[in-house]
DNA sequence: GCGGCTATTGTGGATATCCGCAGAGTCGGC
DNA sequence: GCCGACTCTGCGGATATCCACAATAGCCGC
């Protein structure tokens, strides 16, 4: 199980939620504020947020922002006792995975910290999947890329020839160069690898 | 265009916002009640939803609940003047598109009104797509269809005719068969269609 | 029973794909 | 200048795919 990175001001309020979450075995980390975490923060940081919206300093709305931007995927679950609609739809809408009002009841806290904790973990697998892919193609030359796009597009061998303004022979070689480095064995396989199939 | 729809029953109120969105061109359809939108929807009904929470009879929430148990994939928005942040959460967390309290500002809700309305034009241009494929695959018979998926497995003709214990030639007629009733040329093209490429 | 649909298989040939062998030109780095 | 990469091309052969023609057999409905 990966931590539950818990921001807030009042430490009070951080330590009454570490009890809780380490009396149910999920591990806590606690931040004093945003911009403590922001700070800390990489893009292989793994686990979900439990986000104060009011603090002293960068509220835990900014934080939010900011980490989008900086291409976090992490669920984001907000706490606060002054939540209003629109800063909840508002908030939601961005992709913030929940938010919920103080005082809260601790067992459906802790569900939904449990789900987006699985969540995060699910998405980083996926994500895991995705890099292999991408340093894969990452060893393509151009000519291969483009060979390779037109392939996946269902084109025979002879039409990307033409389309490519080179002989076929020279296709079937660059061809079997992308075969052989994205590891498949048919221009189907290539196909299902790249568009993101079972 | 399509249909935005207002679920609303102060008739004031309806009044009201269907001179709004009607002066800014977006055709408009006014239901005194949950009720009454209930037994009137049908699957192909097409456009977005604005829908008042509090109502006589069954609340906002409640018709969502029942569209969606129904399989209806329109937008919708809610209109309320007591909204709550769970409320609200819960909506959004169950696929509403907004949640927008009164007083409310008419630009922005026109806006999301149409870019709803614009959404929900493309999901059905999206699904008219895939009905048109289920109809394709619906031609297909057993034997066709289970070549298929091996051919969409990436495997060759001749493993095709192993696991099924029959002879190349009938994979062969098979397969024939699977791309033109699919209307497809190619294997690639078959498995961009079934696993839903661009 | 006949006609239509499905499933099966074969022959033979036209295309397409896969691949090793061979060679050649460009470009950038050591 | 040499070496390594990337790109390009041809030849020939092994496989694979596509397809027309032809035929057998079971099942179902009229």
């Amino acid at each position: 199980m990966t931590t539950l990175h818990i921001v807030d001001d009042d430490e009070a309020i951080r330590d009454a939620l570490g009890w809780l979450f380490q009396s149910r075995n999920v591990p806590v980390a606690g931040w004093p504020s945003a911009e403590s975490f922001l700070e800390s923060w990489r893009p292989d940081t793994a686990g979900c947020l439990l986000l104060d919206i009011r603090m002293e300093g960068m509220s835990g709305l900014e934080l939010f922002d900011r980490l989008l931007s900086k291409g976090c995927r992490m669920p984001v679950i907000f706490l606060t006792g002054h939540g209003d609609v629109p800063i909840a739809v508002g908030a939601l809408k961005k992709g913030a995975r929940d938010f919920v009002e103080k005082p809260f009841n601790d067992n459906e806290l802790v569900d939904r910290v449990i789900d987006a904790l699985a969540y995060d973990a699910e998405q980083r697998e996926r994500e895991a999947g995705q890099a292999g892919l991408a340093a894969r193609l990452a060893t393509l030359t151009q000519r291969e890329r483009q060979v390779m796009e037109l392939v996946v597009a269902g084109r025979l061998n002879k039409v990307i020839a033409d389309e490519l303004g080179i002989s076929m022979r020279t296709v079937e070689v660059h061809r079997s160069h992308v075969f052989e480095k994205m590891r498949v064995k048919t221009a189907v396989e290539l196909t299902r690898l790249l568009t993101g199939a079972a």
